[in-house]
RNA sequence: AGGGGUAUCGCCAAGCGGUAAGGCAACGGGUUUUGAUCCCGUCAUGCGGAGGUUCGAAUCCUCCUACCCCUGCCA
């Protein structure tokens, strides 16, 4: 194989793959994506979907999908479902069916005997409370088991007895016996199998006694023909007991673990626990509130597919823990709305302009482009009157030092419209300005100013045509980087109160009438805004996605 | 002397003994009917620290330091 031949290695994981390839120690490539179905994925999930499925699709070998569901008390359908859609919707398709452990509960079960037949398992009566005392601690051995040298023909019935149903939840235990005195505390005998008299999404009551992860996974990835089980860093300490296992047991292949580093954001948590917490206590809306750094969440907020999946490829895979900086997934989705969504008008928080040279009742109609460098967007049409809006802020009596907007007795440009120039400004009692009178230059259609200079540029509605909407500004859920960093408090503590504002007041540009739900624009100057599962034909509901880029901020903040 | 890991720019990350890629952020400048996009430029004599090996070290060796994970019948 010549060097351009072989596919670039893009982290540690691919550059194993293609060594075992190239010497033939796996001819092709198997991996899973393993999620327990105890809650929403979230963009750490996301990073390890894209590896795992990404791998398959690179070297043209499979993934599977399977629910690790060996905890029925935690899990439910509920999940199984959302996690589906989530994958999918990220643009993946796994090999067959899904798949589930408890396919395999016969198969384990088997080799859990097997392991008893061996001798290399035993029946344990110790409590959960005897059971952590015997087990020593991180810096002395722990001791053997008063219950660790039965017989075989015991410990094969007292299992049976476990499995019949006759015995109670916590009662005893199967433990794998391997080594009291390890350093590697995941090697002091641990336990292989439970009970737990739980109804199981998938199994129902066929099962009384279920297995651990550890006597679970490998073995699964075993039954799959999965050559690189691919999974985060804190299993680590397990690989010695995922290896065991394979090895005493007589399983069809040898699947080999790798462990990467798990995905960590700043303004934001990803532990599911916490996340569980911020829905259950209804700090956000549900799992998909668009604050949320789930998938479904990040789907509503209106992310794409491929700007997550973009992420995961600007972020990398690597050993070292780390935070990434949300800006890079916020420069990832800019990446793609910018390229692929259409523009539009949309005044935030209207102030009334009347155009007092432009005729009542006149109305002119504006063919613009919906994207700057994007022909094959198309184009839109804009109404103009001699009543519009403009944004609020983009007014200031008196126009501070480089201001490109409108300002008293100054001129700016309406966005693929007219030059206008403001003439008077109108207050209420409270002294706020409510309405401007200015004047429009007839001849600046299409055409620069002569004798004088626009400041700059602004959106606009007519204010008879618009569309009433709402608008949801999202922000950070959190105002600090690390919300985790301080232990005397909680995380809650540093929700940001600003997370969400509702604007109730916007005004769209016409052509934004027949949008459906996941529609994708930017407004222009204000940033990136999709249409919300609430809005309705009369009552439009977007939700900002991100902002653009705004170096006048940073000028102002300087 | 518990075990297992990780340390390269503010953040992520290439590098695999031949003289520090790239992205994000930041900062200058140009284009622009979006203060957007786009374009150009700046941004590690330095790779956690100290020694050592070598003609040559981020890469090899030794010692040290910091941080992460592990004492669920969770995954």
């Amino acid at each position: 194989m010549s060097k351009n031949e072989t596919v670039k290695p893009t982290n540690f994981i691919h550059q194993i793959i293609e060594q075992d390839l190239q010497e033939q120690r796996h001819d092709r490539v198997v991996t899973r994506f393993p999620p327990e179905p105890n809650g929403y994925l979230h963009i750490g999930h996301a990073k390890s979907i894209c590896l795992n499925f990404g791998t398959a699709v690179k070297y043209a070998g499979e993934c599977n999908l399977r629910f690790d569901d060996t905890n029925p008390e935690k899990e439910s359908q509920e999940y199984i479902d959302s996690i589906i859609e989530d994958v999918r919707w990220l643009g993946f398709e796994w090999a067959g069916e899904v798949r589930y452990t408890s396919d395999y509960f016969q198969q384990l079960y088997d080799w859990a005997v097997h392991l008893i037949q061996q001798g290399l398992a035993y029946v344990d009566h110790l409590s959960a409370e005897e059971m952590r005392q015997y087990r020593g601690t991180l810096t002395e051995p722990g001791k053997n088991s008063p219950y660790r040298e039965r017989s075989v023909e015991e410990n094969l019935a007292l299992f049976e007895q476990m499995k019949s149903g006759d015995l109670p939840e916590g009662s005893c235990s199967l433990r794998a016996k391997i080594d009291m005195a390890a350093a590697n505390i995941n090697l002091r005998d641990p336990v292989i199998y439970r009970i737990r008299h739980a109804h199981h999404h998938q199994t129902g009551n066929d099962w009384c006694i279920y297995p651990s992860y550890d006597f679970a996974h490998g073995q699964s990835d075993a039954i799959e023909g999965v050559t690189h089980s691919i999974c985060t860093l804190e299993f680590e300490d397990h690989r010695p007991l995922y290896e065991w296992l394979i090895q005493n047991l007589p399983v069809p292949c040898v699947p080999k673990q790798y462990e990467f580093s798990r995905l960590e954001l700043n303004y934001t948590v990803t532990s599911k626990r916490k996340l569980k917490q911020l829905v259950d206590e209804q700090h956000v809306s549900g799992w998909n509130d668009p604050r949320m750094p789930t998938i479904s969440g990040l789907r509503r907020r209106g992310y794409t597919p491929a700007a997550i999946r973009q992420f995961c490829d600007m972020i990398g895979v690597t050993r070292s823990n780390g935070v990434v900086d949300v800006a890079m997934l916020e420069a990832a989705i800019r990446e793609d709305l910018d390229a692929n969504s259409p523009r539009a008008m949309c005044v935030l928080r209207p102030l009334k302009i009347t155009l007092t040279n432009y005729v009542e009742g006149e109305e002119e109609w504006f063919e613009l482009p919906a994207h700057p460098k994007d022909d094959s967007l198309g184009s839109r049409r804009v109404s103009f009157g001699r009543h519009i809006l403009i944004e609020q802020e983009d007014f200031e009596e008196v126009a501070p030092k480089k201001w490109k907007r409108l300002a008293t007795g100054e001129a700016v440009r309406l966005r693929g419209a007219y030059v206008i120039r403001c003439e008077e400004v109108i207050k209420n009692a409270e002294g706020e300005v409510v309405e401007l009178l200015c004047t429009y230059d007839p001849a600046t259609k299409g055409a620069n100013p002569e004798g004088y200079k626009a400041n700059g540029v602004i959106h606009w509605v007519n204010a008879e045509r618009s569309l009433p909407c709402e608008v949801r500004l999202y922000d950070r859920l959190f105002s600090v980087a690390d919300p985790e960093a301080d232990k005397t408090r909680t995380f809650l503590d540093y929700l940001n109160p600003e997370s969400l504002v509702t604007l109730t007041e916007a005004r769209a540009e016409p052509g934004l009438a027949a949008v459906a739900a996941g529609d994708k624009f930017q407004f222009e100057r204000m940033g990136y805004f999709c249409v919300d599962s609430d809005s309705r034909p009369e009552r439009l509901v977007f939700n900002r996605t991100v902002t653009l880029r705004d170096s006048w901020a940073k000028i102002q903040g300087q």
